[in-house]
DNA sequence: TGCTAATATTTAACATGTTAATTAAGTTGG
DNA sequence: CCAACTTAATTAACATGTTAAATATTAGCA
């Protein structure tokens, strides 16, 4: 019949087709949906990255910092779900750029506690408008109510994983 | 000083609620919450990466290489959303770990044939049953129609931010 | 034909992700 | 009081993410 089929068409499943739970298109499981889906989100704010010569990971540190007074390493790590030792190098950048300080915690020395300097604050406070617009956009393309919707989704599934773990 | 609980929810600020554009929830917005939505999902095939000594990359790389019968290294890239820098190297590693094999594209030198080899086929058949079974879980557990519906969603926010930007 | 632009992949440089080991400080039980 | 365990953070080693530049090949067009 028709041989010379080997293309990557979609409709009919292509050759190796055994298993039947659509696992055929492999380009569209969970976890690279929800790749594509954060990496579209960030690249929102690539802008402010830009211009403020930091990396993602970079702003998401000195935006926690900022709206926290000053909290340790640790917590901070788990907010933003950055692990330690990325932190630890990252903080080591942005303390030489004066962005922020660590100081021991007098109560327990292990803990390091971390704070923002008054440059960070003045560049966290310039963004976060541009920030914050950004974010109603979304809401508004999207729909308020779905994006929402997603949100708790997306909870509940993390919630739902780690019980099961 | 009271400020209007102005736009954002979480009722009970911790402390220093300063800030004013709900920053102080800055440990739950979208990129944070897709990130460890993904953390999460992918956790759950960590058996498999343990038993067969490949990165999450890696076997995305061998299970898309695999179930398709021979592809570009850029259709590659895109289906499992890896970029080509990091594609290169990865295929670097598995083919020197003869599990895969690039060859030139005849009619156009310029692009890079990826196929799979025995030795792969043989280890994906394998680990796809485990890895088909920990799919049915999740989306028993999940329960199924929200599954789905969390995949459109998360689809239509990429298809939404593409557009828009 | 020959020059230029576009395409596909690789390489380079640096930042981050991940796991394991290390260091330092606190906690506990004998 | 102290040896053994635990916790917090850092360091090390290697893989990947990201941007820009380099290479090689093809396509377009005067």
């Amino acid at each position: 019949m028709n041989n010379s089929d080997s293309k990557h068409s979609s409709p009919p499943v292509p050759d190796k087709g055994q298993s039947s739970h659509g696992l055929n298109d492999f380009s569209h499981t969970l976890p690279i949906r929800l790749l594509r889906a954060r990496h579209a989100a960030v690249s929102q704010f690539q802008p402010i990255f830009r211009k403020y010569n930091v990396t993602e990971q970079q702003w998401r540190v000195l935006r926690m910092v900022t709206s926290a007074n000053a909290m340790t390493a640790g917590e901070l790590s788990q907010a933003i779900f950055i692990s330690m030792p990325s932190l630890s190098r990252i903080m080591q950048t942005l303390e030489a750029r004066n962005l922020i300080r660590r100081h021991a915690n007098k109560d327990d020395l292990r803990k390091t506690m971390v704070s923002s300097t008054s440059a960070a604050q003045a560049m966290v406070a310039e963004a976060a408008i541009w920030s914050d617009t950004r974010y109603s956009d979304i809401a508004q393309w999207f729909g308020k109510e779905r994006l929402e919707h997603l949100q708790r989704l997306l909870d509940d599934l993390v919630q739902t994983l780690d019980q099961h773990q």
